[in-house]
DNA sequence: CCAATAGCTGCATAGCTGTTCATGTCTTCA
DNA sequence: TGAAGACATGAACAGCTATGCAGCTATTGG
């Protein structure tokens, strides 16, 4: 017998708020840029080729979820994806899609 | 030497749309309400006590996405969700909210 | 103290989006 | 044919949100 889904309106509502902090472009790229090893604020507004006004912005949402982790030194803060579980699933999906677009047929 | 980020700009823009639709909770309901067996319109709007328009509101934008396959049996349209890697994952982050709060109580 | 660097935050706003209501379309049955 | 059921769709609206700008804190170093 198969288990049937088993989730409730808070872990619903909860899982879809861990969507949304990852359905913005800009802030999946964030997300992205620090998935295997923490990097600083000014590094990512650098290779991501946005301001790091906007990037700490990010941040913060993404911080207050817990999605990452902050870490002080100096002068700098360095970010890192805390949750292994969502690590692997990101890198998981972004395999997906990197397979899912290199077969892409419309049907007529 | 470990693996950079090995997904471009239009994979990072199809992965975040994608997260954008299961970002919102009513509409995540409906995907899990179609992740194990089709269901009807009318079946999920009763069971998520939501309107049908707006259940069908829903289903075309993941219709859309391909998120989920329409199925015509008579009147009724069955979805489901079509890609097994987006239902293991599904499912597995399911699971992951659900043990994530601890010490809650399970009905039945 | 001052200056420079790195990052954070309040405010304003244009654009997006989830929902409702009304209507349209397709299918089955009398 | 007409009616009813099941679903889809268009328009409108209210609420949300990503972004830019300006100013702010915090750390390092003289």
């Amino acid at each position: 017998m198969k288990a049937r889904l088993r989730i409730n309106e808070d872990e619903v509502v909860e899982l879809a708020e861990m969507f949304r902090l990852m359905s913005d472009p800009t802030r999946l790229k964030i997300i992205l840029a620090c998935l295997d090893e923490p990097a600083s604020v000014g590094a990512m507004a650098d290779r991501l080729e946005i301001s790091a006004s906007l990037v700490s912005h990010h941040l913060r949402l993404l911080r207050a979820a817990r999605l990452l982790q902050a870490d002080r030194r100096g002068r700098m803060v360095f970010y890192v994806v805390g949750d292994p579980h969502i690590r692997s699933m990101l890198t998981d999906m972004a395999d997906h899609v990197a397979e899912e677009v290199e077969g892409e047929i419309e049907p007529g």
